[in-house]
Formats: C-alpha cells, sequence, structure tokens
DNA sequence: AGCCAGGACAAGT
DNA sequence: ACTTGTCATGGC
C-alpha cells in the first residue's frame, strides 16, 4: 500500500518516456512498481511516486524538486534523433530500438551509480537490487515511510567490512569499502573525472579494486552519463555474437552507442533467453 | 540440485 | 594476447 499524492504534477516533453521499460531495462536497481504500475524511487535523497494516467506521466514529487526529476529522466534530451540514427545503422539495431522505444538513460547520482555496478557483478538483478535496498536501509537516511536515501560515501568509508556483513554481497565489500575510501579521500573525484578524456576516466576509474572494463564502462554511462560508453556483459556478448559481425566496433555509433546498447541489453533479456 | 548471474583478477598457457 | 580457476551468495 502506497501513501498516494495528495498533489500530482503531468510532466512535459515526456513524448519517448516509458516509465516502465526505463526503469525496468536494467540501468538502475531502486524502482519498483505496485499492482496498479505505480513506481516508487528514491535518488538523491528524494522519493517520489510516478505513473501513467490518460497517456500523461504523472508524479506525486515536491514541487522544488520538479526540476530535479526532469533532469534525473533527462526529458531535455532529444531521444528522437538518436533512436532514429540507432534504427538506421543495423536491422538488428532496428529491432532493439524499436522494442526498446521509451528507454531514457537516467542521470543517476554517480556514487550511487558506481557503487551498484559493483555491487552488480557476477550478481542477478533481483539480488543486487535486494543487496542496494539493504545497503540504504541500513546506512541511508529515512526519507519517509519506508524509504531510504543511498548512503553517501563518506558514510560508508567510515564503515567496516564487518559492519557490511549484513548486505551478504560476498567480495564485493571490499570492492564498496576501495571505492567509497577513494571518493572519501579525494583520490578520485567525479567532477575532475568529467574533465578527462574517455581513455584517462575509463583507466582511472580502473584504479579502483575490483572495478574491471565492464562495470567502468557501466559507471561511464549510467552515473556520468558518457553517452558514447557500451559496457558489454555476457548477455550483450551472446547478443553480439549472434547478430554483429566478429569486428563490430561500437565507435561508429558515437554518441549514441551507450543508447543502442541499453536497446540491445534490454531486447536480448527479453526475448533470447 | 545444480547452474548461473549486467565480473575481476591472478596465474597459467 | 587468450584461457582457466577462484572469489561469495542466492535466484531460479
Amino acid at each position: 500500500m502506497k501513501a498516494v499524492a495528495k498533489e500530482k504534477y503531468i510532466l512535459t516533453d515526456t513524448k519517448n518516456l516509458d516509465i516502465k521499460k526505463t526503469f525496468e531495462c536494467g540501468q538502475c536497481f531502486r524502482w519498483d512498481a505496485d499492482n496498479s504500475g505505480i513506481y516508487t524511487g528514491v535518488a538523491s535523497g528524494r522519493s517520489m511516486n510516478i505513473w501513467v494516467e490518460k497517456s500523461n506521466v504523472v508524479c506525486d514529487a515536491n514541487k522544488v524538486d520538479i526540476p530535479f526529476w526532469k533532469t534525473y529522466l533527462d526529458l531535455d534530451a532529444d531521444y528522437a534523433s538518436s533512436t532514429s540514427f540507432i534504427k538506421n545503422s543495423d536491422e538488428y539495431l532496428k529491432l532493439c530500438a524499436s522494442y526498446g522505444n521509451g528507454i531514457r538513460i537516467l542521470r543517476q547520482d554517480p556514487w550511487e551509480a558506481l557503487c551498484s555496478f559493483i555491487i552488480s557483478q557476477c550478481n542477478n538483478i533481483p539480488r543486487i537490487k535486494k543487496i542496494v535496498k539493504t545497503l540504504c536501509e541500513n546506512f541511508g537516511n529515512n526519507i519517509c515511510d519506508d524509504l531510504y536515501s543511498f548512503p553517501d560515501s563518506h558514510k560508508i568509508a567510515s564503515l567496516s567490512e564487518k559492519d557490511l556483513s549484513p548486505l551478504r554481497c560476498g567480495y564485493r565489500t571490499e570492492y564498496i569499502l576501495d571505492a567509497a575510501r577513494r571518493i572519501d579521500e579525494c583520490i578520485l573525484d567525479f567532477d575532475e573525472l568529467q574533465k578527462l578524456s574517455d581513455k584517462e576516466a575509463f583507466n582511472k576509474i580502473k584504479e579502483i579494486k575490483g572495478v574491471g572494463d565492464k562495470v567502468a564502462n557501466c559507471f561511464m554511462l549510467y552515473g556520468l552519463h558518457r553517452m558514447d560508453r557500451f559496457p558489454i556483459d555476457t548477455w550483450m556478448k551472446k547478443a553480439l555474437k549472434a547478430h554483429f559481425p566478429k569486428d563490430f566496433d561500437p565507435t561508429v555509433l558515437g554518441s549514441n552507442a551507450g543508447l543502442a546498447q541499453q536497446y540491445i541489453f534490454y531486447y536480448a533479456r527479453s526475448n533470447e533467453k
């Protein structure tokens, strides 16, 4: 049972926004729907319910937070032209892009994205969500009802492996702590990363213990909104092997690579079990 | 029950 | 430069 909105706001510029696909395509781990399709989520210490009503996307966020959520949902970006570019580049991509139309690459909090994708390695999505939820409930701040913020890096950096044992996230624990410590000690700084070239940023990020190519790319795409990144996981490997030439180079997709990757991942996971 | 999950890493070819 | 074993845990 969710506390339903006292006040609701109709979001504008949502022509290419499908909230179900956006929240369930695998890019984020903190949005859940109730049985009527109302999604509840938390980002950067704020929460809202969001749903579809008469072809409008409606939410009950605090009024002052509406600009934040519009940015979070990436509503200012032109997805029509990106999607059209992707569809025109390859037959299989056309299929994936049609299927995934409405997905937006969220502008997530960098630390949350980094930490979440460290947890994601060699793990399944239901368990990733469970671990992230436990992390927030144990170490985040209560926002309202049973909703908690994602604990900041300073908070995590103050903890020990033993403190994190309730997460049951195994060998990933020390990776989370190393990432938190690097942020907290300013060895790694998100603003500085954004000033670096792709290659420089990529290598800097991989200095974190337990962060390899895949997690680094996920963090760059979902946490830093570097839209040309193209993370390759087990699903992407299968899809690439089955539908692309061996020497396929995602850089031909330019700044559309990240979105294309998300379309492929979502299609493959939904249809190519 | 057993395989596998949005991997990383060291060690061995 | 590729292949393999190992890591911790639980979803299906």
